[in-house]
DNA sequence: CGCAATTTTGACGTAGTTCAACACGTGTGG
DNA sequence: CCACACGTGTTGAACTACGTCAAAATTGCG
């Protein structure tokens, strides 16, 4: 748990979306480990670690066994895979308080690249040391089970914002709407968004073209639906968003 | 274990892709539970029950309860989701060996809709009986965590088909290749496809026009990559088609 | 500052949509 | 048995949203 809190300082000046554990997605599995009264030292010496990952940096590449999963505490992942023409195809962010490599347990390889964009960091749990740890603390288990859902839960709401070939309006709807409820903490919904994503990543992701993205943006903007400043985006009006989001 | 397979014979007759125990995905759930000494009792009476499921029926609805996680044994299911015009909007499919609602267990309820499409069949695996289990049969919850993982995986693949915009052609070509992979028995691989599933379904599901998705299928067979009688379709190029599907 | 990377804008081409008609099979009722 | 409706699938012609290519504008960084 030391290891959890320990850079939290440093990180919070460069990056204002950093978790502490509470809102950490690896919470479950740590906390039954903090409170637990058999296994305390195990957490202390190993179960999570962090480690702080710069810009372009790859937390793992594809098809390397699985080693460790990782809880994101600051900054954000992208997803990749590369097609046949040596594309980089972007399959999903994750932010802080979200998992990656959770899904690689069952062919025990990781299933796509996991790259930082910016300055990042995340906690490191080795799978192996999980496992034995489990064996050990009963609630674990049953713990890791939740978890490992409720990243697929995301992922998958990520994902269904993709599919069915909504226009290019629609999708970036509810990209922004997407990403601004995953960014947001639960106790404070916020409309103003610091995208750390590129447009590029954000055209890749949603299968556009950089122009029309930006074409898309504009129009947006024009229609009183968002303000743009750079990188950072307001959303102004919420529901007709969602709307638009739903086609 | 009784109840997974004596329906087996009248099945096999009507569909020809009725799995037993040992090609099921629940297989890891049910297995510990039979080799075990302890428990064998607790599986006879209620783990794991079959349900046959008339042409579109639904197994359960968005939004309600998780109460059961189902196994796919024979025929095909749609995963669905309403939209807000109120149309129906295919996520995915599930076929014998597949599991469905196995992600509700986060939320604790169901996702979408799990709907029949022609005669199929189910095994019905009750949750808290499974969790009941999970505490007293010690393989067993670390066999679920690598269950879940593996439909998770499907899905996954699944899913990457349709992302980042392709064409109309390889996004055909890929679903097609999809689906046979996941309708072969690891043994053999097959090159003839019974689709179950209608053009209508299709289209949705690739976010296509049922007139382009014709369209595409009749230009397939022009070029000598697949082979169409009806339901029925050959693959004739499954290098070619692989290619094509990606880009 | 100055160069490179990123983002935006414009003009034109194309893949897929839209709308409309038709074809085929199946079930229903007179 | 034919007439008709209805679901499903195919084909044609005009329209449009997005892609493509090219160039300008803006941002960020050494």
């Amino acid at each position: 748990m030391k290891n959890c809190t320990k850079h939290k300082v440093t990180i919070e000046k460069k990056c204002n979306s950093y978790v502490d554990c509470n809102h950490c997605a690896m919470e479950p599995v740590c906390l039954p480990i903090k409170t637990g009264t058999q296994s305390i030292t195990l957490s202390d010496n190993y179960l999570s670690k962090r480690i702080s990952t710069p810009p372009n940096s790859a937390l793992f590449s594809k098809d390397e066994p699985l080693d460790s999963i990782y809880a994101v505490t600051s900054g954000v992942f992208k997803i990749t895979d590369t097609n046949e023409s040596f594309e980089e195809q972007i399959l999903g962010f994750r932010f802080p308080g979200e998992l990656i490599g959770e899904d690689a347990i069952y062919p025990k390889k990781y299933a796509y690249n996991a790259i930082a964009i910016g300055n990042s960091s995340v906690c490191k749990v080795v799978v192996s040391d999980l496992m034995a740890c489990s064996n050990i603390v009963s609630d674990l288990q049953f713990n890791l089970i939740e978890l490992l859902n409720r990243q697929s839960y995301i992922s998958q709401k990520e994902f269904r914002a993709l599919i069915s070939r909504k226009s290019a309006e629609s999708l970036l709807a509810a990209f922004l709407i997407n990403i601004t409820q995953r960014k947001s903490q639960p106790d404070h919904v916020t409309d103003v968004l610091y995208l750390q994503i590129s447009r590029d990543n954000i055209a890749n992701f949603l299968g556009l073209r950089r122009e029309t993205l930006s074409r898309i943006f504009t129009k947006l903007q024009k229609d009183q639906l968002i303000e743009i400043q750079g990188k950072n985006i307001r959303l102004l009006e919420l529901e007709k968003l969602t709307l638009l989001a739903n086609l």
